[in-house]
DNA sequence: TTGTATGCGTTATCAG
DNA sequence: CTGATAACGCATACAA
């Protein structure tokens, strides 16, 4: 096609296409003419099934429509479209076995690599992935061959939120837990316990209440709170989204924020700015971590070892939280 | 492999793989207890190559990260995978270049078809695309060949949050629009021109500020509209994150919501009914008209005529509308 | 530096 | 009903 338009063999235009060997000016050019004129574009399958490679990365987030994980896939995007190479988005829902399916789904297309959002699977499941093609995990700390772990600081996270509310004076503070099985989850009530011990303020059981990490979960955590008369003054949330439905159960039970109940939430998603109030919360930066785990990938496609280093949490102050009273 | 496993030619392990052709009931069994003993699992990319299919769908959605996109992708990814088709994600940003980029990488990657959520790409342009292969476009009204379009009734669903403002006693109600270039933000402003002129109220120019279909818009337009000293006693916004900006706007001068001020919001997000006070809304099903697409795009690579037909507005009335006092 | 031959894994077109 | 055989579009080893 191109190479007989070009008065060349296929090989030739084959390595101009790839920088694969030197050719003489004159061909190039010409070749990047008869490209250029026909609007030639190279055929992903055609080289992936002659070189093995399909120039696609697999992504395995949790949601398609989260707007942690939106992103977290908007960074890696970013990373790797430039690079020719094209992320395959699938959600596994929080299921170790939705996301298995997904994996299978990517190997089955023969991606180059798989990023994994978090999720459910083992860290031997995911070592195991690693044996057949690379993989980078965001959201876990492991090490094995091919396979490059990025973890946020949770326990950190969990710390500075805590202190932020103990630094205010609130010394009855609530906290809205995640998911009990979801790592990131456990680290930040690990932080939280570690603020109040090293306030030397004693860890009470009752001010401790489940969550699932969605609006509604919040609410009704609050309202179990309320339901067993615990007294407290704060809220720390595992993240925004429940902060948000506990900020709403407040308001029903006319409990003002901030000026009654502090609460502070964890994530700082784009939208927890222009709650009512504004939310006080832990920075992760997702775009970021995506665009890092990307970065990730890339080196270890090029058998390089990876040393992306994920930034650490940040306290982001608003008007949900403020000094106690009193 | 699977093949001489089975001993039969690799033409009959494609007869059963895709159903091709009968095959002897013994060397199907035969051929499928190879395919399970090796774990085989065919070639998307020889199989594309081959049979010039490639068993994937681009999809070029606006941003990965937004409420509305997210649970349209999540609707298409839902109706794709399990008929044996990836959805291939890439974000145009609400930019007509980048969008085309969108296009032309996917069409590199050979995809079978292309669904177009919204969007800068002009009608001639989409229609071009058709020629090449089938496109769905949401949010569009047109008629091609392999082209089909599934539009929503923006018009309708302006006409619902303002009609329902009018019965609620309001007759001095703000819009805050979206883009002007934008046929949704447009329809939006002429439902609302439409329920005005209904209900014989002047429409005032002065009550319509410009809007860019994100919060601090949002918190922007109720500035502008109290700085030139408007008389209002409610907010009708061309989409839910311009009602929360508007709703924190409100807020920060001791305009209650929905005391003083009631506000509808465009799209109902899931949070917003978890907003304070949670928001009164105009639905609009992100996901079932992201499945609707993707059911419309598997007609069309059947050959068939898409019959999809989008659900209609409907307004969720909640806590940020109330009847004005009297 | 370049062309030729071969193979990647699968489907389609033939004969049989 | 089934098996050869060619073809898909490209990259690579090899030969020149």
């Amino acid at each position: 096609m191109v190479a007989q338009a070009a008065g060349v063999s296929a090989s030739t235009v084959s390595r101009v296409l790839n920088g694969t060997a030197v050719v003489n000016e004159e061909k190039k050019q010409a070749i990047d003419a008869a490209i250029a004129r026909l609007g030639f574009v190279p055929n992903p399958a055609a080289r992936g099934l002659a070189g093995g490679r399909t120039f696609s990365v697999g992504v395995v987030t949790q949601a398609l429509d989260s707007p942690f994980y939106g992103a977290a896939m908007r960074g890696i995007e970013e990373a790797l479209l430039p690079r020719g190479l094209s992320p395959l988005f699938v959600s596994g829902h929080w299921n170790a076995v939705t996301e298995a399916r997904c994996i299978s789904v990517l190997q089955a297309r023969r991606v180059d690599g798989i990023i994994v959002l978090t999720g459910r699977l083992t860290d031997e499941a995911l070592k195991n992935y690693a044996v057949t093609q690379p993989v980078v995990v965001l959201g876990r700390s492991l090490k094995a061959p091919h396979l490059y772990a990025l973890s946020f600081d949770n326990f950190l996270g969990g710390r500075l939120a805590t202190e932020h509310l103990i630094q205010l004076g609130h010394r009855r503070i609530a906290f809205i837990a995640g998911d009990a099985d979801h790592p990131d989850a456990n680290e930040r009530l690990r932080g939280y316990r570690a603020a109040l011990e090293a306030a030397s303020i004693p860890f009470d059981e009752g001010l401790v209440v489940p969550g699932e990490y969605h609006e509604l979960s919040g609410l009704l955590a609050v309202d179990r709170l309320l339901a067993t008369h615990q007294r407290f003054t704060a809220i720390f949330a595992a993240n925004d989204q429940m902060a948000v439905g506990a900020a709403l159960a407040c308001q029903r039970r006319s409990l003002r924020v901030p000026e009654d109940i502090s609460i502070v939430g964890f994530d700082d998603l784009p939208t927890s700015q222009y709650a009512i109030p504004p939310l006080t919360s832990v920075e992760q930066p997702a775009y970021e971590l995506g665009r890092l785990s990307a970065m990730a990938m890339l080196q270890l496609l090029a058998d390089a070892e990876p040393t992306e280093v994920v930034p650490g949490p940040r306290l982001v102050a608003r008007e949900s939280s403020r000094r106690l009273k009193g």
